[in-house]
DNA sequence: GCACCCGGTCACAGTTTGATGACACAACCC
DNA sequence: GGGTTGTGTCATCAAACTGTGACCGGGTGC
């Protein structure tokens, strides 16, 4: 694991690694399901109350029904020893990539790319300018894709709920926002109007 | 996994799969390696550029090398038959709560998905247009299953309740909703007649 | 068998809804 | 101050939706 550039730290008790999870804050936790004391089942249980960090377990006890429990405890995954440090490395990586990205700045929508931290959206590459509401907009609708938000909802996030309720002002920013990043604003592939209930961002 | 409570699809080659995954927007796709075709890592690595769609690659192909490439390829696990539903299950259950975003609240009678959040329905996995009225009532027949409701109940809850309770409005309702689900409206399967109190809508 | 009631069916016009573009005003920046 | 940008509002238009009432047909009770 070093070799494949990860810094590694281990600990011989489940209390062990425990007490220190808090503290290095890594990025991933390997357990062995035998260990002295608490198994590796229940620190993954116990690491689940605390929070969303990665976990793998690695063991030798490959039946059927210890892999569903270890997965049911709040495991990403179950790996059978012995294993080849590649596979393992490739399977962390895996997890890694799926855990980030639920924290990842950005997002991609296929030709559509959106920074959250950088508040910048590229479409096919080319940055895109929204104005202040118009980026509150879409981030709001990406937030919840594929679900549809309702005018007045929007018109309480993105904006002061101190707004009459019946005005066409969502319309008149989705449109603008659909102007910049759709490539057909009559056809829209990312912004969808669903009649009588509001806006639904799906991507194509 | 039918018998897990999943809604299952499946399709002999790549190309299949990645033509009707725009359209049915799954939670999950499980993908055997060997396909005829474009084989199954290539299908995960196009299902990738699109978007985050959960992949497992589920293969009688074990090598490590195997490994290796399918999870570099993009997919979330690795899985190698033949397995255990149960385990698999788990697997799902695992990568899906990493994943998270895919928890839309669908219901699923057979054919008929109703998708409330993204106000979607399905049938045959082929998208029908419901007009707001149609998908109010639906809805609110849908939030009963069973129960018979009256034609007064459903004006009032489905129409303002300003509406004068004699007239063909909530069966001219009916009728449109029942002309594109039931595929033989005059022998509806989801939405019966209870002559003389309302309508109930049953799963067939 | 008959009258009657209830729900199915249909077409259409009036209404509602959202798209669109113009515009005025405010905020901001030199 | 003058230009620029952002934003809310409005008018207009096309499209979509929906209530209505007339008519039909089958089931129901007598």
């Amino acid at each position: 694991m070093t070799r494949q550039g990860h810094s590694v730290t281990s600990y011989a008790t489940g209390e062990e690694a425990l007490d220190h999870i808090r503290a290095r804050r890594p990025e991933i936790a390997i357990l062995d399901v035998m260990l002295p004391g608490i198994d590796g089942v229940e620190v993954c249980r116990r690491i689940r109350k605390l929070d969303q960090l990665p976990v793998i377990l690695l063991t030798a006890r490959g039946d059927d029904l210890d892999v569903v429990v270890g997965l049911e405890a709040g495991a990403d995954d179950y790996v059978v020893k012995p294993v080849e440090p590649r596979v393992l490395d490739a399977r962390i990586r895996a997890i890694l990539r799926r855990a980030e990205s639920a924290t990842s700045d950005r997002i991609t929508f296929g030709d559509l790319v959106i920074d959250r931290g950088a508040l910048k959206v590229t479409l096919a590459s080319k940055e895109i300018h929204l104005t202040p509401t118009e980026l509150r907009l879409l981030l709001e609708l990406v937030r919840h894709p594929g679900q549809v938000l309702n005018r007045r909802y929007l018109l309480r996030v993105v904006w002061d709920h101190t707004h009459v309720a019946d005005s066409r002002l969502v319309d008149a920013c989705v449109q603008r926002v659909r102007a910049k990043i759709e490539p057909r604003p009559a056809e829209p592939v990312f912004i969808h109007t669903v009649r009588g209930f509001g806006y639904r961002f799906s991507p194509p």
